[in-house]
RNA sequence: GCCGGGAUGGCCGAAUGGCAAAGCGCACGCCUGGAAAGCGUGUCCCCUUACGGGGUUCUGGGUUCAAAUCCCAGUCCCGGCGCCA
């Protein structure tokens, strides 16, 4: 199926000020709308001169065939003679088509998706506001000082991250031990959860080629941000919304499938280029971290109730959890590139004082991000369905929520259920997900360098 | 990795160089007391206010006045052989 940008070209045509105003809400600089207009209206006009002259063309053609079924070789050579020459000038008229075709499809990828009228208009993540917050009123007693988890993990001996740029680089890190189960824990216990909520699990392919990449939106803007496989047209996935999105690329699905819930576990990967020099400490930015994904597949109608369903859905991680949070809602400047509408669900982490956290002290983690992309993934990646009344297809509208990025479900963990002794209380629901297990006590270092640190005899 | 076979609409499936069948499904209409059956129309993409036109047989090239059809390259599927945690 050919690909289409990802605005309905006809909706851009009718509604250019919409498009201009979201280019300017959301910020975006780089794109010269008015030459994509341009170009749309010198395509049209070429598209409709190679229509006119294949048409002759196609005239001419029959005719060849009748004459020489009539045997008139004479006339047929005349015919095959114009025909030769029309054959000429679409060739020189489509060729000019065809590149304005591609420059113009280019440029439309670039377009982005137009906010949801009520999303708050802003000009920074400054501008986003806070729906909700959760958790406060009952908090648990909290030692005096808490140890940041990159140190904790350390004392523990759950955390390895020295050893990890060792093997692998840095961004990136050893779970070990008691650390390592609750990472399975947690993944076992969200999908179980989730599946509760009516998600069918998927467990999906890890690399994803390029065109997977550009029907969720990640290519051709975002590049940069992903790891590329030497050789291949393959990328290590950076968000398990891309596979099992693009799944149903080009599908038609019926409308009694719909909606199509799936949660997927995928490890991510993310290059974080230019974020050096922030959040070097820890595993709350990382090169690879593991998240359950929700993904939505609906009808039009019901987008923006799924999509409360689906922060809903997010939520209640954390609430069973008994870990405190907020709703933010994102302003037209921080809505990503391919959203009409976006919630962070942001946990509080209170073992660093980051200046932005709540007046308990402490800082807000992005657990969870839940968007409502309308049809923008859909036109880009042929997802559609049937209507039951209407005999031609309709694209879907998506939407996904991670549930939830595991790290910082740790972090926060490893630091509100933080005890005097420097052990964690693990949460009641994860005891199950880890042979009964109630503190986490870790284990003694390993290794010469620990007793040069005076941590081993 | 090697050898062979294959890919045509939502589905199935014909057409082997000259207008891409037929069937199923679905929608609408006629018919009916109502339904079924039957009959008719429609059912991909693009341009066009419309009338209408163009394109489309997995993808990309090539041959030809003309390609679903012939040639080259690639992708994926099936079968066989090989290899393999």
């Amino acid at each position: 199926m050919k690909r289409v940008g990802m605005l309905d070209r006809n909706y851009i045509r009718e509604n250019p000020d919409e498009v201009r105003t979201a280019l300017e809400q959301k910020g975006v600089a780089d794109v010269d709308f008015d030459r994509i207009l341009e170009l749309d209206e010198e395509w049209r006009e070429l598209k409709a001169r190679g229509d006119d002259l294949r048409h002759e063309r196609n005239e001419v053609s029959t005719e060849i065939g009748e004459l020489k079924q009539a045997g008139d070789h004479e006339q047929a050579e005349a015919a095959i003679e114009r025909s030769q020459e029309l054959k000429g000038e679409i060739e020189t008229v489509e060729e000019r088509a065809a590149d304005l075709a591609e420059t113009l499809e280019d440029e439309l990828l670039r377009l982005p998706q137009i906010p949801h009228e009520e999303v708050p208009v802003g000009d920074s993540e400054d501008d986003n506001v806070e729906r909700r917050r959760e958790g406060f009123e009952d908090l648990r007693d909290l030692p005096e000082t808490i140890t940041p988890h990159y140190e904790l993990g350390e004392d523990l001996d759950i955390i390895d991250e020295a050893r990890a740029a060792k093997t692998t680089g840095s961004g990136f890190y050893f779970l070990k031990g008691e650390g390592a189960q609750l990472e399975y824990a947690l993944l076992q216990f969200m999908l179980d959860l989730h599946r509760e909520q009516g998600y069918v699990d998927l467990f999906p392919p890890i690399p994803v080629n390029s065109e997977s990449m550009t029907g969720t939106g990640q290519l051709p803007k975002f590049a940069g941000d992903a790891y590329k496989l030497e050789g291949e047209d393959l990328w290590l996935c950076p968000t398990a919304e891309v596979p099992v999105t693009n799944m149903y690329r080009d599908d038609i699905l019926l409308k009694d499938d719909l909606p199509v819930k799936h949660q997927a576990y995928t490890p991510n990967f993310r290059r974080e280029a230019g974020e050096h020099g922030t959040e070097t400490r820890g595993i709350v930015r990382v090169h690879q971290f593991n998240k359950v994904e929700m993904v939505n597949f609906v009808e039009p109608e019901t987008s923006y109730e799924a999509f409360d369903r689906l922060v809903d859905e997010a939520e209640e991680v954390l609430r069973r959890l008994d870990l405190p949070y907020r709703i933010l809602e994102m302003c037209t400047a921080d809505l990503g590139f391919t959203q009409a509408k976006k919630y962070d669900i942001e946990v509080w982490a209170p073992g660093d004082d980051m200046g932005d956290g709540p007046e308990e002290g402490g800082r807000w983690l992005e657990v969870s991000s839940v968007s409502n992309f309308e049809d923008f993934q859909a036109r880009r990646a042929g997802l559609r369905y049937r209507p039951e009344r209407h005999e031609s297809t309709e694209y879907l509208h998506t939407l996904n929520g991670s549930g939830l990025a595991l790290p910082r479900v740790m972090v926060a963990i490893l630091e509100y259920y933080q005890n005097d002794d420097g052990t964690v209380t693990v949460p009641e629901p994860l005891r199950p997900y880890m042979g009964a297990t109630e503190v986490i006590e870790g284990h003694e270092p390993i290794g010469e360098s620990a007793v040069g640190a005076g941590e081993k005899e």
